[in-house]
This record gives structure tokens, sequence and C-alpha cells, in this order.
DNA sequence: CAAACATTTTAGTTTAAACTAAATTATCAT
DNA sequence: ATGATAATTTAGTTTAAACTAAAATGTTTG
């Protein structure tokens, strides 16, 4: 458990996507599909920052990634989270806090990424 | 321990901050001579942060306000930071993030409160 | 190879956090 | 009251985080 780890675990995103894959192995779009009010690129971003703090592993299989906790990186706080998680007031309070803890543009509707021409090589 | 509570904790600044008032009561003033390169308008404000978030405790005497950390209030964390705080190299980490995360203008020089003139009722 | 799928990356926008400077409040001493 | 000291509060600034939209990358399938 390091200084760093503190920080991402302040981001609510951040934990609820540490839930879903706190006992199961599960793929980007998956956990995407999970949180329809943001796009996959948000949620691809907030894995990236969970994979460098060592919070996660990813493995790459065909044409997915699969991303799982790595609990054993969590120490004393594995706790914490999990009687987080348990307690029902607990996920009332983060309802409230994804709702108000929402950053970046205003809220619109329809959340993934929009694809257009699709050209340009690199 | 609230998901607030991980939020709060997420500073290194407030960290130092907690540091300080664990293990003694200090008075405001105090703890900004310990951290000289913020005003004493900054410290006042995480100490509200930190006592809103139930994790400092504050009593007031005479002039002074001192704080201290509400160990009680924040379970197998305790631990973590206490580990944290002993670990030499943690404690180059956490020079080297609040150089880093200082965060608001430009470094300038002299941190305190400068007075001017000192009129005016509400 | 092109098209579809799965995901990541980039560039730019919005919001909130951490801060500063100054003003304000509060207490004590003269 | 006036002044000195201790701290908080307010208003405004800068920076970084969380996000969106679009483009890019990589993989499988026809």
């Amino acid at each position: 458990m390091m200084p760093a780890a503190l920080e991402v675990l302040a981001s609510p995103r951040r934990r609820e996507i540490l839930r879903l894959v706190w006992n199961e192995e599960l793929a980007a779009g998956t956990i995407h599909r999970a949180m329809p009010d943001v796009t996959f690129g948000a949620v691809s971003l907030q894995l990236r920052a969970l994979v460098e703090a060592g919070l996660v592993e990813a493995r790459a299989e065909q044409r997915h990634r699969f991303y799982r906790a790595r609990r054993e990186a969590f120490g004393p706080v594995a706790e914490i989270l999990e009687r987080m998680w348990d307690d029902k007031l607990w996920k009332l309070k983060l309802a409230a806090e994804l709702e108000e803890t929402r950053r970046g543009p205003k809220p619109r509707r329809n959340r993934t990424t929009k694809k257009r021409s699709g050209k340009r090589g690199r």
C-alpha cells in the first residue's frame, strides 16, 4: 500500500470499477456496460490509472482485455472496501457521490464512443 | 471510516497535517510553522476539511485552537498511516509528492497572511 | 484486404481542489 | 477603545482530474 494508492482510492468512480473486478475478471466492455453514464473511453482511462497504481491486473485474450483486482496489493484496505460494499447505507452514499462527483462536461445522454469515418493510418 | 474519509486522505498535505497531530495536540499556528511553504489560511482550510470528515478534533483555549487526530475514527487505516510515517522510503515519497502536488498559484516566498488596514465592521 | 469489433489514445472542455492575498473575527493586554 | 496576536473566512487564481468526442490501434472474420 503506497501513498499513491490512497489517491487512486479517493475516486468513487474508481472504487466502483474496483468493486466490479474484485471477485471476478471482467472485460473492459463489460465494465463499461455496468456504468452507462460514462463513455467507454472514460472507463478505459480509469482502468489505466488502477493498473498503474498496481491495484488491478490486465490480461489480453483475443479482442478482449480482462481486468481483475490484485487483492494482495490492498492489505488492510481490502477489509475497509469489502465492508463498504456490504453495507447498504454505504451503497446509497456511493450512488450519491457518483452523482455529485461527476466531473467534466455537463451530463448528456448516450455514452458509447461514436465512430465516424475510420480512415487515417499512423 | 466512511467513503468521504478516503477522499480526505488522498491529499498529501492533509496527511502531513494528520501526522503532526497524530500523537500530540497542536495549535493551528504551530502546524503552520511546520509547513512554511503555504499560508496560514491554506492550513486553516485543510484543518477544516479534516474536522468536517471527523478525522480531527478541535479545542479552543484562549486565543489558540488546538487540533488532534481522532485516531478511533481511522480503524484499519491508522495502521497504514503509521507504517507509512515510520518508513524512510515513504518519507521521501511524501516529500516528492508535496513538491509535485503543490497546487494553486506558482510558488512565491514568504507565507504568512499579510495584514493591511484592519478596519471595516460587518 | 476490408469490415466489424474491442479497446486505447489524443486533444480539448468543464469542474473542483489547493492555494494566495486580503479582510474579518475573536481574544487578550494595555 | 486601541493595538497586538491567533485564527478563520472570502474572493479570486491556477492547476489537475474526470470527462467527451473523435481518431487510432489491434484483432478476428468474411
